[in-house]
DNA sequence: AGCACGCCGACT
DNA sequence: GTCGGCGTGCTC
């Protein structure tokens, strides 16, 4: 290598040349480009910014032959010998802080199980307000400059406004902020000017960081003394987070049996020692309750939710890595809150399957969440009324996993009755479609006449779900996706829950050689609320579902007015159904069992019976006892007949059994290949050409375990205008599945041409 | 992602 | 005989 075999391309990208012989020793970086490349490269690192290049900073550097600039993160540094091929790394990029190396390793960690790429990996991993240096807003101070009025023998005096303003600086130490001094000597700028002009005072701009809103004012709650079993399961955590030693404990409780009040201590534990902890959450909106209780508790509590402004976040992250704020609550992004020592790991509701983040890095929360405590050596709790099969499988088989059972409701409160609705009969009797059944009525009319509260859950948004065309047996379908569009609000528009498509709903059969009326069936969220209004026009209704919840606020005010009595029925979806505690609910009724998606995939049953479970829990706290009735098209299904004994462990054994047969997750690891595309030959063709690619790769050597299952047209087939097909890997261990991905990613074999691609490891949904 | 190289048809 | 279509492959 030499200055004879440079070439012209090689004057473009810049890049050093050793001459033949020479060897140059320096720092050397491995940075992961934030592009569409499976690979890391390697960087020189110039001299001047030898001492600023840390792992997990991120740097520009130059990538392909013209050497354009792109941002990456360094995930390694090592002092060695340049060859003549070595670029130099251009610049630092985005803030100081950067990523910690821990969480550079847990990127790296995550990357490798998802097949995602690191650096796209490591971008989601810090917000983009800190990854660009935001969240310092600049502040104009004003400052006395020192000089007084005898500098000035010509000017009058200053008036009394004027004498305020100095006043007031000299009591601030001589600088204060230009909004707050009008403020607070109400005066206009006109006052700051002419002081400015004589030289009394200066105006400067200063970068504050900018200041967060901070949750204030809840009632402190008393502390509950705690049971024998929560009192049992904190020193079982408070041992190991002393002795700093990995766990994964799944902490299973009923509603009601105090699942915070042992997060609340364990958090204290780790707080006296000076350490952080972080509660991870599936959806703040529905977590109020949750985020009261442990911010009148603890202090020092940030949270992170959707509604935080840009700079608000980067602030949250920077207070979180300096240690000010101790306890990070959040959804998915918490889990890389950079706390400097963190003690405690806690993912609420972990069965929740809003954990599963849907862009790439297509990673599980509650799997994150336990590599990152497994680096950490700390304790990971796993709170669950209804624990996923994933993590009850891996507490039943893996020694380590500890198990603690709260098995008792606080109060010894009773456990509700449920009853089970067989709407088949129920519609024979009455020779139509039948949404609400007598038994519903008559119980939901004796809680109102109690003066009690009540609660009706239908998983479905919308008027009607099936809106068709009885002469020509067609349904009112989206034009991009193939689903039926549904149609809300009694008069008004259709609308696709998936692309959001919306036109105005046809009366008659858009076919013009048919043009009969069209009838619609499957009720929906307001299709109950319209029937009952009719039945109960005295009682105080509100609809909770995502078209009238569009904001935080709106969500909260109901809750606080269902809590206060000033409402005394909540219809709504699942949003109703999770984390609410509401002492005078004695009635739960839930419209559809089935309204879960019985036929979607192999996940149903479980969905079912968490609803159930979840939603018949909202029934019957203090000392009113509850009833729920459940209405269904298959009332012998086992996760229902499971559901109404609150019998978790012979459902999931049950469940398992079923998975193992058939070959599912948790008992088989799957990996999923969504490949899509304008035209539905093209994608074909591509799916089947990648299915044999994996075939002989999986026949050659160690993936000989490995099954594929498809090519085959995806549950929704077509999406956004686009047709969808899939490809299934199944194997029995993680590992044998993470290094097929990672063999497919470097053999670029994921590619759909004229088309798209997605890689989704431990698939949430198969739809 | 972007950008270059390469192998096909349309035009000077 | 050259210009430019985009299909394919690579980026320290």
């Amino acid at each position: 290598v030499g200055a004879g075999r440079k070439t012209k391309a090689d004057d473009v990208t810049g890049r050093l040349w050793v001459e033949k012989g020479e060897g140059r020793i320096g720092l050397i970086a491995e940075v992961a480009p934030t592009i569409h490349v499976h690979r890391t490269y390697s960087y020189a690192v110039p001299d001047e910014l030898a001492n600023q290049v840390s792992v997990g900073r991120q740097v520009i550097v130059p990538i392909g032959r013209r050497g354009r600039p792109v941002t990456g993160f360094v995930v390694a540094i090592d002092r060695g010998t340049w060859d003549s091929t070595l670029r130099p790394l251009q610049n630092l990029a985005g803030g100081a802080e950067g990523l910690a190396p821990e969480l550079v390793a847990l990127g790296q960690e995550l990357s490798a199980h998802y097949g995602s790429r690191l650096g796209t990996t490591l971008k989601a991993m810090a917000p983009e307000a800190v990854r660009r240096e935001r969240g310092l807003k600049t502040v104009r101070w004003v400052r006395l400059t020192g000089r007084n009025e005898s500098d000035s023998v010509t000017d009058r005096p200053p008036g009394a406004k004027a004498r305020s303003v100095l006043e007031a600086l000299q009591a601030a130490q001589g600088s204060m902020p230009v909004r707050e001094l009008l403020a607070q000597c109400k005066v206009s700028a006109s006052v700051i000017h002419t002081l400015v002009r004589k030289g009394r005072i200066e105006v400067v701009a200063r970068k504050m960081p900018a200041e967060m809103d901070i949750r204030a004012g809840s009632p402190v709650e008393p502390s509950f003394s705690l049971t024998a079993e929560q009192r049992q399961a904190v020193e079982n955590l408070s041992g190991r987070i002393d002795r700093r030693e990995f766990a994964a404990v799944l902490l299973f409780g009923v509603s009601g049996s105090g699942k915070t009040e042992v997060y609340i201590h364990a958090i204290q534990h780790v707080l006296k020692a000076g350490r952080q902890a972080i509660l991870l959450v599936p959806e703040i909106m529905l977590t109020t309750q949750l985020l009261q209780r442990i911010s009148s508790r603890l202090p020092r509590v940030a949270v992170s939710h959707s509604g935080l402004s840009e700079s608000q976040r980067a602030v949250l992250w920077r207070r979180a890595a300096a240690g000010v704020d101790q306890v990070i609550v959040g959804t998915r992004s918490a889990v890389f809150a950079p706390c400097p020592d963190l003690g405690l790991i806690i993912v609420d509701e972990e069965q929740e399957g809003s954990y599963k983040n849907l862009r790439e890095p297509r990673f599980h929360v509650r799997d994150a969440a336990w590599m990152r405590a497994r680096r950490r050596n700390i304790p990971l709790i796993l709170g669950s009324a209804t624990p996923s099969l994933e993590t009850w499988h891996r507490s039943q088989r893996d020694p380590s996993v500890g198990t603690i059972v709260l098995r008792h409701r606080v109060l010894e409160l009773p456990m509700p009755t449920v009853h089970v609705v067989d709407m088949r009969d129920e519609c024979l009797e009455k020779g139509e479609n039948v949404v609400l059944s007598r038994v519903l009525i008559r119980l939901l009319s004796e809680s109102l006449d109690r003066n009690e509260q009540a609660m009706i859950l239908m998983n479905r948004r919308g008027f009607a779900h099936r809106v068709y065309c009885p002469g020509c047996n067609t349904r009112l379908s989206c034009p991009n996706c193939n689903v039926g569009l549904v149609m809300h609000s009694a008069s008004g528009t259709s609308l696709c829950h998936y692309c959001r498509t919306r036109m105005p709903t046809p009366t008659v059969c858009p076919n013009s050689t048919c043009g009969s009326k069209l009838v619609h069936h499957g009720a929906g969220t307001q299709k109950v609320e319209e029937l009952l209004r009719g039945r109960f026009p005295k009682a105080r209704m509100q609809r909770v579902d995502s078209d009238t919840m569009k904001h935080r606020d709106q969500y909260q005010s109901i809750i606080d007015q269902f809590a206060d009595r000033r409402l005394d029925v909540l219809i709504g979806t699942q949003m109703i159904a999770k984390g609410l505690d509401f002492p005078a609910v004695s009635f739960v009724g839930i419209v559809d069992a089935e309204a879960t998606g019985l036929a979607a995939d192999f996940r149903a049953h479980e969905r079912l019976f968490q609803l159930v479970t979840q939603t018949a829990g909202r029934a019957g706290r203090a000392d009113t006892p509850g009833r729920v009735v459940v209405q269904t098209m298959s009332p012998h299904l086992p996760a229902l007949r499971y559901a109404l004994r609150h019998d978790y462990e012979s459902f999931a054994s049950q469940e398992l059994g079923l998975r193992e047969g058939i070959g599912w997750p948790p008992v088989r690891q799957l990996a999923r290949i969504v490949l899509s595309h304008t035209r539905e030959e093209q994608v074909r063709q591509a799916a089947e050409s990648l299915c044999v690619q994996v075939r002989t790769l999986i026949g050659e050597k160690e993936f000989g375990a490995v099954e594929i299952l498809g090519p085959q047209p995806c549950v929704l087939s077509r999406l956004r205008g686009r047709y969808r097909y899939d490809l299934l890997l199944r194997a029995s261990q993680a590992a044998i599945l993470q290094s097929l991905v990672q063999r497919l990613n470097d053999a670029r074999l994921l590619r759909c041409k004229g088309g798209s691609i997605m890689l989704d490891v431990d698939p949430v949904s198969l739809v």
